[in-house]
DNA sequence: TCAATTTTTGACCGCATGGCCAAAATTTTA
DNA sequence: TAAAATTTTGGCCATGCGGTCAAAAATTGA
């Protein structure tokens, strides 16, 4: 038998009322839920996107497959709550470093080291998350987390390199490429870590902070 | 029946003689190879890796599905074909506007900004090729072009970046690091300007090339 | 204790995939 | 023209997928 809760999966999903609140969930819910993140991030980290069924992340967390189908509204409901989750947690950690710093040039290492040294802790979540940005998509086959989706993250760069220009810290440059492409170049170096583990991130994220230290200063500066 | 020159799909693949010789094929045999590729490219541009099956190429090439099995060893065989194909189209086409220029400077600004012409050309085989690349594996699993096939442009990037610093040109940085980030801010490029194909990708290039003209350049020098 | 409820199981469904092959059609060769 | 070789067709196969469901098990509450 179903719940009462929510018949068709104990899903949050959509047409519901128009507050967004979270349905109350059991204790027993809740711990069931997050072991099926916990096994979807290991599966899809592992095996790759195309090949994690969901009979394989039901068999990792050593439950049967119609527990998912019971917990989930569906794959792309499990495949969204993960999505959440693991951004949640480089969003609380980038951004409590970065509270607080002034500076363009300084702000920009910050959030380029801090990236780098959460990508050391969860280097199995943002393997997941990589396969799941290039290869999930939606019923209608476009892309559920493409380019577009990395959006909020290029206004939030603009705006600290527009400031540092207002400033005369930075020299001028189109703040879209320039947001772009740093973020490109951090996406990358995870890539880049996971293919030669044996290269060590924390001195190419130093690096990197310097790459666009010098792509962004302002040219009459001599070198400090 | 099959053809006697190769039985088990017209394949030019492994275990054959030690050299690598071209099999002999009629006029009728490559045509039909190049109508597959092509038919193939613009099904995964079309519809994504994931969702080109065989069945889908055939019928965007007006043939039968049992055709493409006929003349290639099997989807991984006609995959790579098309793989080497873009390949050689982008290299020639670079490597021509490379040819003869001089000065680390002027030959990064040439290399993105004619990577980014070909690509104002061929979106429609880029976007095949960035699609096999993120989805495409091997039999057991393993990315069949990783981070690890774009090796040969890093090394080449280095030699372009180590002798820019040996003559005084470039500043002291690591070549690999700044290979790396290089590369995938020209790979990003393409992917963005897929998704905004409204923006220039001409002035993208030119303001790529500034970026990286900056991060390179040795720090005494004035602005030019 | 025992009935009501929640949770889990494992079998089953329709569907799409890559590959296979006998037969038919076409082209080449003699 | 006729035999031989090549090429194409279309149906078939086993496999794996996401999802569904009746029944069984486990938990909860009175």
């Amino acid at each position: 038998m179903r719940s009462k809760i929510d018949p068709g999966g104990q899903s949050d999903a959509g047409k519901g009322k128009s507050e967004s609140q979270e349905p109350e969930r059991s204790f027993i819910e809740k711990a069931r839920r997050a072991q099926i993140i916990d096994a979807a991030v290991e599966t899809i980290a592992a095996r790759g996107f195309a090949k994690a069924s969901l009979a394989q992340i039901a068999e990792r967390a050593g439950i049967s497959k119609g527990v998912i189908s019971y917990h989930f509204a569906g794959k792309s409901e499990l495949i969204e709550r993960l999505v959440e989750q693991v951004y949640e947690g480089i969003g609380a950690f980038v951004g409590a470093r970065l509270d607080g710093q002034s500076g363009g040039a300084v702000w920009l290492r910050v959030y380029i080291e801090s990236v780098a040294e959460y990508m050391l802790g969860h280097q199995t979540q943002l393997a997941a998350l990589g396969e799941i940005f290039s290869h999930f998509r939606t019923a209608d086959g476009a892309p559920r987390y493409g380019i577009a989706s990395s959006e909020p993250i290029y206004v939030a760069l603009e705006k600290v390199f527009l400031e540092g220009q207002q400033s005369g810290e930075f020299r001028a440059f189109d703040v879209r490429v320039m947001a772009v492409s740093l973020q490109a170049g951090i996406d990358n170096m995870f890539a880049y870590w996971s293919a030669h583990p044996e290269h060590d991130l924390t001195a190419y994220a130093r690096e990197l902070a310097g790459i666009f230290e010098h792509a962004t200063r302002a040219d009459s500066r001599a070198r400090d």
